[in-house]
DNA sequence: AAATTGTCCAAAACCGGTTTCGGCAACTCA
DNA sequence: TGAGTTGCCGAAACCGGTTTTGGACAATTT
């Protein structure tokens, strides 16, 4: 059925120990030697189980890769892109990837020890990382090797990779002083998002660089539904003095933002700028 | 560092044979020592290798799902749920799902191969197949263990699932002719996909079924990209007794048909209704 | 009391690789 | 010519599990 290192090694009349080392490219075989094994490797259709090769080093090779699974809603429009990246780049060291979901955060903490333990995966990329992480709290005890998706504050002994968070929101802010908006509103989350102080910090640093001193700028805070979003942006824009341009942490408090809009017969884009 | 079944049997004082066997139920282990062993197991966060495992059964206990990255695309808007419904279904067996992308089909088909002939999965869901599927010649050859998403007319030896195409055009069709509707144009794509027919299908039962006489339905074949459908929808929107719904078996053929209406100054699901 | 059966577990073989160890043959050098 | 070195490869140990084999002992049957 599938051929193994002794099939191959018996057709060549050789022990499996050199057939090893000679597809290893180890100096101790002869060239004729590597050569003959390479051939008749390649003519056999011969590579080494990644399952043997696992148990000798303990590894894998899988990176672990677990979503949430909230069930209404769609994909991130990103998601394709983001495994994309993941794996082509994983697999240039001979890795794949294996993704799991989980229905609920419990699960989830589950899942990766479970995955963990059993040697499933060497490590994890753990997406939308919070302030306290449970998921971390866990795989730090079993020292698993971690890469965060979503730069935190007190995570620093990881590695992290991130949308430039502040550097978004100056542009986005640099662009609307451009439009000739000069009243904000930004409408950030809650604490454990990280991004969130970022994105403030963004908006912060744009109007401090590129506005003549006209700006005004309303901060507020915990905006995290729809409706939050909606009942904030209503306050405000029957305001006397209405923010003209809202800049949003989460999306949901930005389809707040938008539906407030529509009430007030308002076309974003036109009379009025959402982010 | 990682406990092993050795160390377990160690601490207990009994062999790994007996642990083992203790662990997977074996009826010639005493309760109590069974009891201790789980017992023990828990407590020691024990559980055993996969990779380990996998030797002696030579399964990798993953299943493949090699996605083709069009770079320029966004995610197919059910990934997440494909995703979700795939790996939670095949986690109740210790199943995990591996996922890897190509950036074309020739290295969709290596990728396929390599995976399994190196035992990194013990088999693929094969995610929009056609009618003369290049994958599955090679993993034909293999025996690779294969799940086909998307039904076709010649592979009849797999297992597949599929929407139910038929059904769902039947359905669309009952809709649009209860809206009125009694011109129809079905823009169909090339032969290779087998659902462009079975959705053919489903129109013609739709109208057979629901309608008195009166509906009208032309039937265009080969409409594959946005400019083939805009052409032939403007095409048909300036003839003397145009459709007024167009049934798309394509994504691609649709947007084609709603920027034709929008060069017309027609709006879809007002004027003019597209599937 | 001897023979048989049943219970329980240790020991060993095995899976498919990798890596270490040791030895033979050919070569080098004094 | 003999000792030391080098090149090359087979044998064996090892990784962490599973499964088979065989044996010790107790319980039951004859």
């Amino acid at each position: 059925m599938k051929i193994t290192i002794q099939d191959l090694a018996n057709h060549l009349g050789i022990s499996k120990g050199t057939v090893s080392r000679a597809l290893r490219g180890y100096a101790d075989v002869s060239a004729s030697t590597a050569k003959r094994v390479q051939q008749a490797a390649k003519e056999l259709g011969y590579q080494p189980s990644a399952v043997a090769q696992g148990i000798k080093t303990g590894l894998a090779r899988s990176v672990g890769l677990i979503l949430l699974s909230e069930s209404s809603a769609a994909s991130p429009p990103f998601l394709m892109q983001f495994i994309n990246g993941i794996s082509t780049s994983i697999a240039k060291q001979g890795y794949t990837l294996t993704v799991a979901t989980a229905q609920s955060d419990a699960e989830m903490v589950e899942l990766h020890r479970d995955l963990f333990v059993q040697r499933k995966v060497d490590g994890f990329i753990l997406p939308r990382t919070t302030q306290n992480d449970l998921r971390i709290q866990i795989l730090d005890q079993l020292k698993a090797p971690l890469v965060l998706y979503g730069q935190t504050e007190n995570l620093t002994q990881y590695s992290w990779f991130d949308i430039n968070q502040v550097e978004c929101f100056r542009r986005a802010t640099a662009r609307l002083l451009a439009f000739g908006h000069r009243h904000f509103a930004f409408l950030g989350g809650d604490a454990p998002l990280f991004y969130d102080s970022l994105r403030k910090k963004g908006v912060e640093l744009g109007i401090q660089e590129f506005d003549q001193g006209e700006a005004q700028l309303q901060i507020f805070e915990n905006i995290t539904t729809v409706a939050d979003g909606l009942e904030c942006a209503l306050r405000l824009l029957k305001s006397t003095q209405p923010p003209t341009a809202f800049l949003c942490a989460l999306d949901l408090s930005a389809l707040g933002v938008i539906r407030a809009t529509k009430q007030l017969e308002l076309i974003p884009g036109e009379h009025i700028s959402v982010i």
